[in-house]
DNA sequence: CTAACTGCAAACAATTTGCAACTGG
DNA sequence: CCAGTTGCAAATTGTTTGCAGTTAG
């Protein structure tokens, strides 16, 4: 599925102008951060994380931009028990990912490949040509355990 | 996670009535056709169906069921990849779901329970409290393999 | 009779679109 | 210069809310 291989910043903002695309200041701070920060974000911390840094910047572009470089293969998008979209760079290595109902916080998980296994053999069965899977697991993390029923 | 205990739809309304909840027509008829369907469906499908049905009913009146059956434990939400909240008969045996990401259709698979061992690994291994977890798979169903790139 | 249920219009949140102006290579 | 990029306001989609009227038990 999802080939692992990370790039800097500086390489996928290069790749981009070698297909004609600009090096714009929005761009390279999404990409950069995303690259970073290696979990799903939504489109409003994004713009959160942008306005911090003294970027102004129209949600209008930001939203343009995510499209943009899920379309270019530079990010991945993810939906979980909520009605947005998660985003976060692609080509990390196969993981699935953590999400606390609570306080909503996602962490991944790096479990082994039992779940490509399992994808193969319903491909097999079903004749389905499995293109990509999405493992999310709900429950609370160690904090809210504490805090919260 | 989800308890097998596949209900009829007069159990279901008979339990309803006696948690103090009347017997309506959308109500009825909403549980009969997901108990039927036993797969995942969108609000503005099953409006569709119920008008088709003669049934004349406000979109309101269905988003207002169907968090009211959420609630009620009868049916379950699901979230696919897209901005739209899907819903499924509650206490179906475990399993997952594949959808074609060409012509939307879903079938569900039922595999047995790697992805419960998986689950139990992670716990102890992150001591997250894993409530519950999602697993789908995207692709092309057997029709669209012929039909579309 | 009364809590549960309903329709309607209006509000909402997340996201997209049209269009004219702008900017990097 | 010109395709790619941006801001702004307005539109769209999915869903929720307020409120007044209706209905099942």
């Amino acid at each position: 599925m999802t080939v692992t291989n990370n790039k800097s910043s500086a390489e996928i903002i290069h790749e981009l102008s070698e297909r004609g695309y600009k090096k714009t200041k929005v761009r390279q701070e999404l990409i950069g951060y995303l690259n970073k920060l290696k979990k799903p974000i939504d489109a409003v911390e994004l713009l959160v994380y942008l306005k911090k840094k003294g970027i102004e910047v129209n949600k209008t572009t930001v939203y343009r931009e995510l499209n943009f470089l899920l379309k270019q293969g530079v990010i991945v998008d993810i939906y979980f028990d909520d009605d947005k979209t998660y985003y976060e760079i692609a080509g990390l290595p196969h993981h699935h990912h953590l999400v606390c109902r609570s306080c909503k916080i996602v962490e991944d998980v790096y479990a082994e490949g039992d779940v490509c296994l399992l994808e193969k053999k319903i491909m097999k069965e079903t004749n389905f040509v499995i293109e990509k899977h999405s493992l999310e697991f709900f429950g609370l993390c160690r904090l809210c355990q504490k805090s919260c029923a």
